[in-house]
DNA sequence: AACAATTACGCACCACGTAAGGATA
DNA sequence: TATCCTTACGTGGTGCGTAATTGTT
């Protein structure tokens, strides 16, 4: 029987529900009913009580529960006091991160696996896409933590995990014309002054596909200027200057506090995915490998 | 990570070698080398020291090892309180035995099952091979623990996993002229007054397999008669009117006290193989399919 | 030479995701 | 209808056993 199961147990527990449980630990629903299915047959009892409103422990499941929460505790305690053990070489972990993610969209878990394993030497590297994807290639950083775009094209082959994701959003001034709608067409993007991210930035990639993928290029396009950092075209968008795009995590301050106004491409959701991505999970040091376990871990997606 | 990786290592830590752990458990050693790989790269370090003679926890290993076998007790008493909510219908378990197995090639297992799941009302059946085998087929036995050969042209497909073995002896009265030899050839086997079991006996369908293999038909040999039961067998010869076979197990006490005297077939060692069957292991209940994960478990083939 | 663990390889099975299906409010 | 879980199915990865290899006593 897999650990992985009793902890999948346990957050379905803690949500109430397969569906839930599987997009919190990105998976599909079903393969999380077949996981808990199995587990059933393995202990030849009914664990959850299944609802048109989600599931229920039966009185078997909660004794799993039960037990499942001691066994995963003293499973971590063991991973502490490995750690404890481990080599020099093993104790470092230099992330790199794309501005978005590094700046806005880094899970909790990131922090808490500072709590759980001390000994390591975390770094985290702050760089545009395209920068960070060079750096792993050259193992300057052992994990990137990237939009799901950065990849395409870059012809390597990596391996990747998703860890969460999020909505790219247009963002304009709070004023007219925009202020009264929450959708933008076609052909007011493509006259309104534009304000982009350099190239290389995995979220002007994830545009840029957008662009494409409704039939026009960038050069059709009103761009205004280019900028370096999600902070400066945010500036630039609050001082009214022109309308610019990003992941929809990096304003929330900003849609809370009414100095940016949000809208959504019209007929077009835009999902980013962030990654997790390495070289090779198997040349991985002991600090990269639980890392990469405590990200995509259950409960550990929520943003700080 | 596999709880039974958890096993292995313990299994492995007991006996100090991952071959004697291997054949334990019924695997390859490739296997369970194997699994003790990817368990060190799942950690991120180095359990066993290997060597030539046999392998040894590192420091790290002993870490893994000590919670190993708190995890592995803190299941065992989770499958101990399901154990307690059962219904009835799953506390019923049913076992056929052949004689050999029944009477004398019963792990050690089965009563330990007995005393780890108390609420299970556990009946066992020993008749002979064919006899067992049908009352599967009839749905009378739940699980059947018989030699590997009883499935030999039945035709239907069972489920079927390997829990023991042993060794086919040839036992003849401890006097002249077999009190000096330990072998038998084939032309002393064609003329020696043979006692053999009854059509349907698994014992005897392997004494038949083996005179095949060795350009013979069993009407070429000089059979005295035909017993139902091994110890009306074991009385005869031990009475020195005739020889027969049987398992090694069977005949240990005798052998002890120079009661019958033990032969092997001249450059022939015949393995027993002792199998546990069922007809679906989908289908089996609670009772049933913990039987068969205590039986094939780690440090549970020994004898009683 | 003998024994123990590893590597290589072919095969079968298992777990996943996608897509379609049924039950319930 | 919307939501949630289940079933069906094709695919890729993983674990197994057999056989050949390495290394140590």
């Amino acid at each position: 029987m897999h650990l992985s199961q009793l902890e999948l147990l346990c957050e379905i527990t803690r949500v109430k529900s397969f569906s839930k449980a599987a997009k919190l630990l990105h998976l599909s629903q079903p393969a999380v009913s077949g996981q808990m299915h199995s587990l059933e047959d393995f202990y030849g009892v009914q664990l959850f009580e299944r609802s048109s409103s989600g599931v229920s422990l039966t009185k078997a499941g909660e004794v799993v529960h039960k037990y499942a929460k001691e066994i995963l505790g003293l499973h971590e305690a063991l991973e502490k006091e490995i750690d404890t053990l481990l080599e020099e070489k093993n104790k470092n972990l230099v992330i790199g991160a794309s501005s978005t993610v590094g700046n806005y969209a880094l899970p909790c878990s990131i922090w808490d696996y500072k709590e759980r394993y001390p000994h390591v030497n975390m770094k985290l590297i702050v760089s545009n896409a395209d920068t960070v994807l060079s750096m792993l290639r050259q193992d300057e950083i052992h994990l990137a933590l990237l939009e799901e775009e950065a990849l395409l094209g870059s012809g390597e082959h990596y391996s990747s995990q998703q860890i969460s994701n999020d909505e790219l959003l247009v963002i304009a001034p709070p004023k007219k014309p925009w202020i009264d709608k929450s959708t933008i067409t076609l052909s007011e993007l493509k006259k309104a002054p534009l304000i982009i991210r350099e190239k290389g930035s995995g979220i002007l990639k994830i545009f840029e596909k957008i662009i494409n993928s409704l039939g026009l290029t960038m050069d059709e396009l009103n761009i205004m200027t280019e900028m370096g950092s999600i902070d400066a075209i945010k500036s630039t968008v609050e001082a009214g200057m022109g309308i610019s795009f990003c992941s929809r995590l990096a304003v929330r301050k900003e849609i809370r506090n009414g100095t940016i106004h949000p809208l959504v491409i019209e007929g077009k959701q835009v999902k980013i995915n962030y990654l997790i991505i390495c070289k090779d999970e198997k040349e991985l040091n002991t600090a990269a490998r639980r890392f990469i376990r405590s990200m995509v871990g259950p409960g550990k997606t929520a943003f700080c």
